[in-house]
DNA sequence: GTCTATAACGAGATAGAC
DNA sequence: GTCTATCTCGTTATAGAC
């Protein structure tokens, strides 16, 4: 039932990497890289150089780990969007950066850790089922919102209802990061991305 | 070594689904919602209702099912795109049909066999790896041809090189699916597939 | 908080009878 | 061509010492 912990004393919150952060560390690299289910506790512990009973003691079970990564790595992307709100860029240039969140992932040889969850998705314990669904429903109102705006500011042009051509983009740059990885080259990320903005972004 | 057998006799090609047919149906079935690495050959001979062993006399190994996996389904997708050449029906036509191909797997609650495989592209044996890279590199081609065709014929219209806008086809169709399925909705999948079929169709 | 040790199970694979 | 039986290994998870 535990989850993370706190140590004793009080000055645990602002040290260097704690045992569960690493612990999350190399699970979500794994993850983004061989999948949920190609992860194992073994795998885990001798990167960070603990044992797996450890492991059970941060993460008592595969699914509560599970959970924590998704949770962790949904918070850091929408940190990341809130930084390219906050830039006050008009849609285009955010539209862009968003697509760099995605690139940056695949640059490291990895998938985005939920788009690969996905794939899994028949497999995962329903915790990890309804994270998922939250992150990409967060993902869509964000870029919905966006393509909306840029539509109304005249900066973006496309057809029918901004959620469609948002679950368009969030397919597209998904789906290329796939196959960009099977192909061990990161511009088939590139060119299929570039097009599907350009077709946003050019005027109609 | 050995893989798939003619028995003794010399019946044994057009009659019902051989046990070698069997398995394949059953794994792929399998692979296709649970992938690969969800799958196990103690699942598969339940269903078939034989043993494991008996998969293991078709199939040796694990790498060498998958391999069979992948050659049989990528036979008859390009069997089914070249129904859709010998329909004769124009570009934009013959777009919606391939569309359709994936839409029609999605109905079934599976995603496409090597988009599947290729989340799991690291964890695969190489034979299994460049059977993917095929699959995928005819599907470029195929695409880039219609596409090309079409812009002559003046019924599509896009910039830049065919290849690029082939890869965003695909890189959509197959994140759509995998998006689709998470949320247990395939109405997912026909907007993104749409809006961009929408793109490609539409006047400049 | 972390360890050693081990339980309990399922995986892929093999041997040999029929 | 399929079976039963078994082997070996890796998996998640737990017990209990320190």
């Amino acid at each position: 039932m535990r989850t993370r912990r706190q140590a004793g004393t009080g000055r645990t919150q602002p040290d260097d990497p704690t045992t569960a952060t690493r612990i999350l560390d190399e699970a979500e690299r794994l993850a983004q890289t061989r999948g949920f289910n190609g992860l194992s506790y073994a795998d885990v512990a001798a990167v960070v150089g603990t044992s797996k009973a450890a492991l059970h003691y941060h993460f008592a079970t595969k699914a509560d780990l599970g959970r924590a990564l998704i949770e962790r790595y949904t918070d850091r992307f929408f940190a990341a969007l809130g930084d390219i709100e906050a830039s006050g860029a008009a849609a285009p240039e955010r539209l862009q950066r968003y697509a760099r969140l995605y690139a940056d992932v695949l640059k490291q040889d990895r998938l985005c850790l939920c788009g690969m969850l996905a794939a899994e998705y028949t497999t995962l314990p329903e915790p990890m089922r309804s994270a998922l669904r939250e992150f990409f429903g967060r993902n869509e109102a964000w870029l919905s919102d966006l393509l909306e705006a840029g539509r109304a500011a005249g900066t973006l042009h496309f057809d029918g209802p901004p959620r469609d051509s948002a679950r368009a983009l969030m397919a597209v740059l998904e789906g290329a990061m796939l196959l960009a990885r099977a192909y061990g080259d990161t511009k088939h990320f590139d060119a299929a991305a570039a097009y599907l903005i350009r077709e946003v972004t050019s005027a109609a």
